[in-house]
DNA sequence: AATGAATGAGGATTCATTCAT
DNA sequence: AATGAATGAATCCTCATTCAT
């Protein structure tokens, strides 16, 4: 397996569903849901091309193994962050967009693939990931909405600045480098800051 | 050619350049570079998949000839935009944030396929997208670093904020609907209104 | 498959190598190698289009394993031959020569692909290939060189002896008819008579 | 047009019969009749796709054409040489064997062309290509049937001998290449005294 | 679980040829 | 003569998937 791929899904070196998941966000993250094949998958988990499907009914039942295994992991890490949280909303705020920005960093391609192949879903497969998405939104629109009202964001436009600071924060995916000038906490850091200055909290420099 | 299609391309009826880039950036903007096929095109051109072949020589070149397009309109709005604004960094940020988020809400799904599918090029080709793409983002930049300079907007992290805004403002390519809350008009004050708050700046609640 | 087909790579009756590199040479001494389709192949060989794939990687790999069979199994028989030839350069051409016309008479369509098609190979199966060629032709040149040293080929110009010898006899798969007037066996002694011509031996009128 | 074509065809600069003939010679000889495509000929004259057509009603004619004038050339150089050769079968012979082996030489692409694609012709056009080329076989038969009458050549099988002749010189297009070792001159020399060695003629050491 | 063989549909691209101009 | 646009058929090859073992 390439040393791009994510250690989201690997258990051990055999062919299981964790080999197989690893090597498909692999394949789904360099060439796209269509441009990848099932026999770039099976041989990049090792396994024979028929084996797959002992697995994983379809490609399209590996894409949204994927991308749950991502959005769960994901929102597990801004709860468990929300957890250790203190009560205001500006740290809190800060808590979940730093465990938001956190997940894309550690697991970079699988935030790619998250927010890039989500579309070549449908039916109840595609309900669910898109379920898993939207709550991850949600949180931080409650969190937008509860300093709305007591006063620690004063922004004008609540109701839009959680999809704005999430659409923010999944971009980093697409451009993030390991080798860049800016380490995991720096970005974390980052984002925390722009997201309390987009809605007009009190940021503070931390630097 | 689905209602779907932008006006970006159409020229007249017959098959020609303009016919089969407009059918190719539905197809893409559908079902992704890799999932569109060539048959799709020339359908949605009302041509023959081999007349296709007259016009470009690949389906990439196809793809390079859409998101060139694409880019170019969206700079071009942007340099006008610019033009009639006044001198100041914030008025100038306005200006070309708006500029930005008009294009992308006249043109959704070419602002989709822009951002989605610059990937699956190479070569020549994806240098010349890649640069008009960094051009645009780079105009932002220059007015971040005035302003910034100016006492205008007063973030600590300048250096990274215009890839920020960028980023939320693409986004909305990939929820807008016509039919959605906010008209074209809002969500342009809208993206203005984040964007100069990204920053620091005085924002001016003109709701 | 066609009664033309070449018994040199037919082992029993399900779709396996020998049956389509069977079909693959009835369709390229019919066709040539551009004029002969996948398709062509696979149904000569009973099988489908895309399961062709599943033994031979391309069109070009399986005119490299055609051409290398044919090859291996020319060299074969003349090696057989010289192993039970005497010691002297005339008898040694002769069971050379023999043996040559009598594989092509036997393989007609494979001796035909050999010199047509090997045009069209490039890269490592073609060095393979003329390797093979080249060996057999180089057998027949010792053979000359020994016959010219001990004067039973008087010769002056051996040097291209060897090569005049091969295209005359490779030539007989162009012209070759079974119902022809010349039998396997006289076509043998016959090229014999006229090779031992060419280099002046002593030829023996055997009819 | 690439060094390689020759100068049978070629007139003036402009596209003509004569232009396109020779463009239609070199891509036969480079990638086979199949091989080639009407696109590769047209660009090589130097005139469009569709105008070809206004010379030549189908590939195939195209190849009718250019078979026929290098057979029609390479009879004419035969029929030339013997009008001055003396009266006796071997100097006839020698004198032929040269013509054939000259024009080989000076025409090598015509001559590969001649022996490999005559197959893909078929109708009247192959008819008239077949005769022209049997009939320079006959003239070497016809010798060689007036030089065993004579006693000048002792073979027991002269029936089958011109094949063979033939067969060897027209081979030489097969590996012919004009930086070699052998001048066109030696190889014609060396061409009619194989000949005239396997006819059993009396053979004359000219080196 | 695991595999190699098999397949029908479809992929992008090129073909020889035609036609209107 | 000459051309660009157009096309249907065909090209090689890959696809996701199934099945017998």
């Amino acid at each position: 397996v390439s040393p791009s791929s994510s250690t989201l899904f690997r258990d051990v070196s055999r062919a299981n569903e964790g080999t197989i998941l690893a090597a498909a966000l692999d394949a789904f993250g360099q060439h796209g849901f269509n441009g990848a094949s099932m026999r770039d998958i099976a041989s990049g988990a090792g396994t024979s091309l028929s084996n797959l499907y002992n697995y994983f009914g379809s490609k399209s039942d590996l894409l949204v193994a994927v991308l749950k295994r991502a959005n769960d992991e994901q929102l597990a890490r801004m709860r468990r962050a929300l957890e250790t949280a203190g009560p205001g909303a500006t740290e809190r705020l800060e808590a979940a967009v730093m465990a938001y920005v956190g997940f894309v960093v550690d697991h970079q391609l699988a935030a790619l693939v998250a927010i890039s192949e989500i579309r070549y879903l449908a039916g109840e497969g595609r309900q669910q990931v898109v379920y898993a998405r939207d709550t991850t939104q949600a949180i931080i629109g409650a969190i937008v909405a509860d300093g709305t009202a007591s006063g620690e964001f004063r922004t004008p436009y609540p109701a839009d600045a959680a999809r704005a600071i999430v659409s923010m924060c999944s971009a980093v995916s697409t451009w993030y480098r390991p080798t860049g000038r800016l380490s995991k906490q720096e970005l974390e850091r980052l984002h925390a800051h722009y997201a309390l200055a987009l809605l007009e909290g009190r940021t503070v420099d931390r630097s």
